[in-house]
DNA sequence: TACTCGTACTAGAGCGCGCTAGTAGAGCGC
DNA sequence: GCGCTCTACTAGCGCGCTCTAGTACGAGTA
């Protein structure tokens, strides 16, 4: 900088008063400069502007790499954030890399706020989180922290869902849970809620899983089983969430169950895998592009005024029928 | 952290050797700064971590969020960079967020390296890269540009798929090309070699595509057409990567195309998606742990010896077998 | 006793910016 | 001529840390 300054014979801080865009500087003088800077190849260092400056403007995102809903969310979120003069920083959760990890880095950079995509972690990391700084979990709900909240109405997607495939005459519902992820607790509830609504509660089945292929796969493995032991399938199953339903429907269909003829699959997420499906997945959408501008909302508001009390929004989930739902089967001779 | 130090009674210089773990100090001393700085909830700051020292031992990854691939590969990524005592700082390229502005992004923020997976950017772009800081492209080749290089021998794996196809029958084998997707050209060019090694060549087709879901569809739709027109389908297909293969094998299986009984189709990646189709997609595996690997020691190295020059990993890949590939149909009456 | 040496610690400069408080000069009304 | 305002610019401190060059002191050695 001080390089550019010189060679345009200028003060620093004029250089840093173009860089910023700001007034005070003339429009000849800020072309020279402008012109300088790109010879030598001056970049602003935003490490020192960072420091410099009590602000970062910037806005941290702790995401769980595999999950593919989180890139859609990524996706509205660089936009958004962009919109409002904000930067990003990004930090992955992976099996070998903690959340607390991936938290850690982002606010050692200083980010001024963090956002949680679908995070997993003990509560008492959020709400120590939610202490030290402006914090906002994407679906996951942490009932006592002091915490924005962004998140589609669980219950009543789960709800459509369920009228959908009773609708469709199915009685024997299963669902398999999604464990400790965001939003479980709900949907099992909302579906356990349903069953009783429509009095198929001794139908009722929870399988444990989680929001993972893998869970769906074991599930269908565990359902084979079980009717190779004399026990029928259910005839229609309520995944935790599309990965989930996507483990379950590969290993039914390679086992000569075909879905939706024997079993009907449903759901959650409708991210971009869904429809990729041969037959298409009937899921409950939940709109990435919202949900990641009200997240990133969120977090600017409260960092403009701090005083503002966390706030939650609840958006409206939607029942998206593809291929994999269908009317009960046949009972078969 | 002068508030740590005064409240221990030690000096600022202390804390700071305690922080970084740097010999100095008294056992003693550093577990009363230790918990007084817990106390006091002090966390070093990064910026200014950044900003005194000279290095930051940060190393920028810019990806695609889209690719399923990349997330495999930063997992790799986080391991090794971790491994080797640096941090990762992630960008992602989205449809509304070029991959010059991830990049720069990067760049601000200090990091020593920048990684690029499968970059799809003008050459000029990745040859200015390399003149100005330590680059390293996985999968995507730059001819001239000074910077590391990451691959597998795309034609090996492309033959591996080819002979495979051969050897079951097929004669009718088309190519769906990734456009200026990193690794199509040498794909393109090693379709086309096998075609006339295996005395094909006027069977050959390539359809114009790209390395997303959509461009299988398009073809898939493109190659439904042709057939309505009296013109056979291929008898096998060989896609530009896993994701416009899963796009192929839907459009196929939705409009009652079987696969691989009617067609034949082969991914290349191995992205996770390929065991989640219910048939298993036969794709060409890229090891994405060793890639990444390669990659962060490539940029590791050149960073601690800037003499050295920009390398050239090839890995190999291999073909594997599942579902989607079959022998040739029998001639329809 | 005088000297090195090693350990435990400190003073203070400086990393590259942003920002506040300032100055110099031009233009204008009286 | 004076004071005023406005634009264009500058001086220099400070952000929170690292790092070099030190000091203080006790133990070991001649």
């Amino acid at each position: 900088m001080a390089d550019v300054a010189e060679k345009a014979g200028v003060s620093r801080a004029l250089v840093s008063i173009i860089f910023r865009n700001q007034p005070g500087a003339s429009e000849e003088t800020r072309q020279r400069v402008l012109r300088v800077a790109d010879e030598i190849g001056y970049r602003p260092d935003s490490a020192a502007r960072l420091l410099a400056r009590g602000r970062s403007r910037t806005l941290g995102v702790m995401f769980t790499v595999h999950q593919t809903f989180h890139t859609d969310l990524i996706e509205g979120i660089y936009a958004e954030v962009e919109r409002l003069g904000y930067e990003v920083l990004l930090s992955g959760a992976t099996p070998g890399r903690s959340e607390e990890k991936a938290v850690e880095a982002l606010l050692s950079h200083r980010c001024e706020a963090v956002i949680l995509l679908g995070s997993f972690a003990e509560p008492s990391l959020l709400e120590e989180l939610g202490g030290r700084t402006v914090a906002v979990s994407v679906s996951r709900r942490v009932p006592h922290a002091h915490v924005d909240f962004v998140h589609t109405a669980e219950g009543k997607g789960v709800r459509q869902a369920m009228d959908h495939l009773v609708e469709l005459g199915h009685r024997r519902i299963a669902h398999i849970d999604g464990g400790s992820g965001p939003g479980s607790a709900e949907r099992r509830r909302a579906y356990r809620a349903a069953m009783r609504r429509h009095g198929l509660e001794s139908e009722a089945r929870v399988f444990p899983g989680d929001h993972t292929e893998r869970s769906g796969i074991e599930t269908g493995r565990l359902l084979l089983a079980e009717r190779d032991q004399g026990n029928p399938l259910p005839t229609a199953v309520l995944a935790g969430n599309d990965r989930c339903a996507m483990g379950l429907l590969m290993t039914l269909t390679r086992a000569g169950v075909e879905v939706p003829r024997d079993v009907s699959v449903v759901g959650y997420d409708d991210s971009h895998l869904s429809h990729l499906m041969p037959i298409g997945l009937t899921t409950v959408r939940q709109d990435a592009g919202l949900m990641a501008e009200c997240a990133v909302r969120f977090a600017v508001e409260r960092l403009e005024k701090p005083e503002l009390e966390p706030r939650e929004a609840v958006l409206d989930p939607k029942l998206v029928v593809r291929g994999s739902s269908g009317p009960v089967p046949e009972p078969s001779a």
